[in-house]
DNA sequence: ACGCACTCCGTAAACGTTTACGATCCTATG
DNA sequence: CATAGGATCGTAAACGTTTACGGAGTGCGT
């Protein structure tokens, strides 16, 4: 029933000469302003609804300086794109909930994998074409942060950087997950216990190799670097880490993941050797994918909610920012994000010898 | 060494300003217009990195009509963040290798999973913030589609629907993958062959089917509808379907899966039942994922390059486009990708008995 | 009758670009 | 020398909005 006869609406203009009425007055009718007559208001949304008009945004952009756009950066490095992006897809729920109560759009804006993450989201601020980012896959130090502190753009990052902490940042309890992990493992009486990390450049990897450390320490378990396996976080990754383990004269008897893509290539390299995870090597992963649910035995691993993750970036996010401050008054900042374990079968718990060998 | 001095430079006017030159000529050469001398060009352009500036995006769309976006429409139904995928940032990489070569940029729109996709999409076109529309998950008929035809706003779609052909589209070649699955399957001696499809709405579904029964009739042998499993495209959906193979009177040998998450259900279902996957039952999934190498005993699927599909994409759509299509000559649409399968274990072809019970 | 306050609306400027048009200068050609 | 024409640049209009400002009308109290 609705529109069809006019050509498709210009701008406001064609609105305003349909109606009668001044330009100005119905752009005011439609964006809430008090000086306007409620029964010329009602007349202006009816036929803007009518005719399908619809602000065009960079006209209202130009003159506001504000795009009510929010970008969610993502750089589809080789990696993320194999992991998968139910991760970015699970966080949207969360975030356009919170953000489409202040009527405020999410983009997500992939960096291409062949440009600088740094260069390409310079360009996407000084385009002006968000009023606001969230950045993830921080770096220890990563540029993009005084870039966007520099020019002033509200931002979070999901991920801290070992930088300034003056910024609002949200980040995983990586620090928690080796915790729970290297405690669960002792418990059932391992005391050789590997960790599989990328290189310290992620921050991720470096908080969970302190988590890990401190754990041993606090278990009065001496550190021992032979048994940090520094591989990618990947497929590859974990066959290499399975290789290297099956290499160690004193072989550990379990092995933490720092990323369930990972278990598939430990458990096929594993399996050559006719090692059986769970048996003879107790293996605990770190985030509970659909696809961790794929694998036999199933792995022990660790749980969060992307939407909540999403609407707590969302509110920390509109929390800097000076227009949405006051809907948020707590300001949260700097938030840790905790996980919880997911029990399966990978860690051997479900096997009778539940040893305790607690000495 | 790069910038720092000025306030971080407001417009095109303060850089006009800084070389003393007219703010049209600046215009001119940082856009590459010819009446500009060589030398002013290079003042200009060096200027311009030395303060970091960037044309302002809204004042540039407002008066060239033009974004310079392309839109990447994904719908975050509840099945796709759960399921988790990698399928939208593999198509990114591909798509921006031809876009970037236009100086486009393509940012992906999320739709709330509470907002109709059409209502959506609708108020994107009309706010004008993308040049250009790539829209996935065609229903049998999308309101979509007349939508941007009849706005003029150019557009591909992945996934034809039913409707008029009559507009750019790509799809995955699933009439190719059903017949290809079931000579299979029937080269290596099955005759009742299951299939686990989704309801017809989904226009994926239907040509599936449709490719299933022809391929068939192909072979003889009879279409039998209680072998047409209904189930969601999911992990449960699996799980379902299994459950009632495991029910029919008659058997089935084999059964083909029309997106490879089903698999895990499937495989949790039948181990339940202490059928074995590949040597009591063969499995034919769909689609290559790294989560499909999950699975043991691996599955049989079906393979294809997302980043060559996103190229495709893109050429399709700025064929369509008037201001590119003279780089497109051929205006290539209406494309069926093909896929390639990628043999498992199960469909049972590694076991010894690759009975050729070829009556 | 006058002024005041209040409601409602129209006018026009401004946002930062791009670009059509015309002006200026220079060179070559007659 | 006069002039045509090319090279280079400046001027100003236009894109579609929002919004500060002021004007017209109305009602009310004095």
């Amino acid at each position: 029933m609705t529109g069809g006869k006019s050509p498709p609406m210009k701008g406001i203009r064609q609105l305003a000469e349909h109606l009668d009425i001044s330009i100005g007055t119905v752009s005011r009718a439609l964006n809430g302003k008090p000086d306007v007559n409620e029964e010329t208001r009602r007349r202006v949304l009816v036929a803007a609804e009518e005719l399908g008009y619809v602000a065009n945004q960079s006209g209202r952009s130009l003159r506001q300086g504000t795009t009510n756009v929010i970008g969610l950066m993502i750089e589809s490095s080789k990696e993320t794109t194999e992991n998968g992006d139910n991760f970015f897809l699970g966080l949207t729920g969360g975030l356009q909930s919170v953000l489409s109560r202040h009527k405020l759009d999410l983009i997500m804006l992939p960096c291409p994998s062949d440009e600088d993450p740094h260069e390409y989201l310079k360009r996407m601020v000084a385009r002006r074409v968000v009023d606001a980012m969230i950045i993830s896959a921080t770096q220890r130090i990563d540029k993009r942060i005084d870039l966007l502190s520099r020019t002033k753009i509200p931002f979070v990052t999901l991920g801290r950087s070992a930088s300034g902490s003056n910024y609002p940042w949200i980040d995983l309890d990586f620090d928690g997950v080796a915790n729970s992990a290297v405690d669960r493992l002792v418990a059932h009486g391992h005391r050789r216990i590997a960790i599989a990390a990328p290189s310290n450049d992620i921050n991720l990897g470096f908080i969970f190799l302190d988590g890990y450390r401190h754990a041993l320490e606090r278990h009065g378990i001496a550190f021992d670097p032979s048994l940090v396996i520094r591989v990618k976080s990947s497929e590859q990754g974990g066959y290499q880490a399975a290789h290297e383990i099956l290499l160690l004269e004193d072989r550990p008897t379990a092995v933490i993941l720092i990323y369930e893509l990972m278990a598939i290539g430990l458990y096929r390299r594993l399996t050559e050797a006719g090692v059986i995870p769970g048996r003879d090597l107790a293996v605990i992963g770190f985030r509970e994918e659909p696809r961790a649910k794929f694998l036999q035995p199933t792995l022990t691993c660790f749980r969060m909610s992307l939407p909540d993750l999403g609407v707590e970036l969302a509110e920390t996010l509109l929390a800097t920012m000076p227009a949405y401050s006051h809907f948020y008054p707590e300001g949260a900042r700097n938030c840790i994000w905790p996980l919880e374990l997911v029990p399966g079968e990978s860690d051997g718990f479900h096997l009778g010898n539940n040893g305790q060998r607690r000495q």
